[in-house]
DNA sequence: CCTTGAATATCGGTG
DNA sequence: CACCGATGTTCAAGG
């Protein structure tokens, strides 16, 4: 690991010539950035931190946002120099066929260092979790409904979750962790559509299933003579995983 | 600005405890991350890059990827101190609840800067870009087209462009950039429903315009008798606004 | 390799 | 403040 504050670009330069392989760099200065590729973009001179990660990834990150303002994948390749007296980054990958040039004047740090990380992420409460609540707990969206499978294909995409209510009658759940959209609306139709063309059975429902459903998306099911059933569920990491993950 | 290279976590602390008002803070070490909110998740160990900015984003980057792995959006407020000898950093925000807290237990960097960054991205070929496009010269769509209408409300969501061609006969225009799935398909289908229904014309045509469409959408498209144009455009930023942000 | 759909999506615009 | 749609979306899973 080696780290300069406020470099020289010649110096900076050198810091990063000699870094180890699956180092990541970490730049700190007065830059601008020139982008061609999908879009175009041009971003003037302003102080920003840039990383260059093991895979390649590429980011400019300003001091505010979340996203960067810049970026190349991963997979990208990465070249150093000097021109006109400025450290430049030039990226490039070819598919999509698409560069990036960063040119700093002014160095605020420049340092590079090999981290080792080999932690997994443990993660609960996505769509595919709250789909598994409820298969185990078909209740929560009417008393009497059965679960009959999951993930079903069909010719409009994938069926999350296909039931049988108490009286017999088939059901589509579609199931959204984020409020649904007009998008869901037309999904959820097109499987229904589907289904009846399918089995020529007399009646099938509908049921878009969401922690919160917008009130326009509330008025499309209904004119479609779908439903929709707002639920919400609890999720917590099991704690032996957290520990396992800390004893690591 | 300030920086430390290995600190440890009491010195750490002082140096983020130095920082003024609007820095962005940069971390480099080994730490562990927990977050609850509208997800749980738990990371272990592992070397990491933390930023801390100026609107309260906090991000947890690894060295793998274009995303953090884990983060706090903007308008979080965070707190440092020291627990069991880590260096812990504490992030919560109310709407909606969330928290994150990290855990350092080796600190390679450590510093906080101010960034002055007063440039405007300068981006384009866009989804916006390409309708205008659309717009300027229609012709590219079909001889004769004549745009009536731009970003058009409807009950179903906003048509991008409303047209009629030599005919007189009505088009409505949905413009991707990116390839369009079959959500766009449904969506087209909506709105030149919601069209006929409205205005009782003989004829509504709709076109699906993007650079590229998937084989699976043109089916679509013409088994619900709609249409496509695969069209593409290139844009380039005004050398003239390049040089105004040049000489910023 | 291409296609499909989720995301703690984020982000900006509009009402 | 809520909703809605685009994103150089990115990312992972499945065919």
């Amino acid at each position: 690991m080696r780290c300069a504050v406020s470099p020289s670009c010649e110096e900076a330069l050198e810091i990063l010539n000699s870094r180890k392989p699956n180092s990541l760099l970490l730049l700190m200065g007065e830059c601008m950035v020139k982008f061609k590729g999908r879009a175009e973009a041009f971003l003037g001179y302003g102080e920003r931190v840039v990383m260059v990660k093991r895979d390649g990834s590429v980011l400019v990150h300003r001091d505010e946002g979340c996203d960067a303002v810049n970026w190349q994948p991963p997979g990208t390749k990465t070249s150093f120099f000097i021109q006109d007296g400025e450290l430049v980054l030039y990226a490039y990958r070819l598919k999509p066929p698409e560069k990036m040039k960063i040119r700093f004047r002014k160095l605020a740090l420049a340092a590079w260092a090999r981290m080792h990380d080999k932690a997994a992420l443990q993660l609960i409460g996505m769509e595919k979790d709250y789909a598994d609540r409820l298969v185990e707990h078909p209740y929560i969206i009417e008393e009497g409904l059965r679960i009959i499978k999951r993930e079903r294909k069909t010719d409009s995409g994938s069926i999350d979750i296909y039931a049988r209510d108490k009286e017999n009658v088939p059901v589509i759940l579609e199931v959204k962790r984020s409020p649904p959209g007009v998008a869901a609306v037309y999904q959820l139709e097109a499987y229904v559509n589907d289904f009846k063309r399918k089995n020529k059975e007399a009646k099938v429902r509908g049921i878009l299933c969401a922690p919160k459903i917008p009130p326009m998306v509330q008025n499309m099911l209904r004119e479609k003579g779908l439903e929709y059933k707002a639920y919400s569920c609890n999720f917590e990491l099991p704690e032996d995983e957290q520990r396992t993950l800390f004893d690591y």
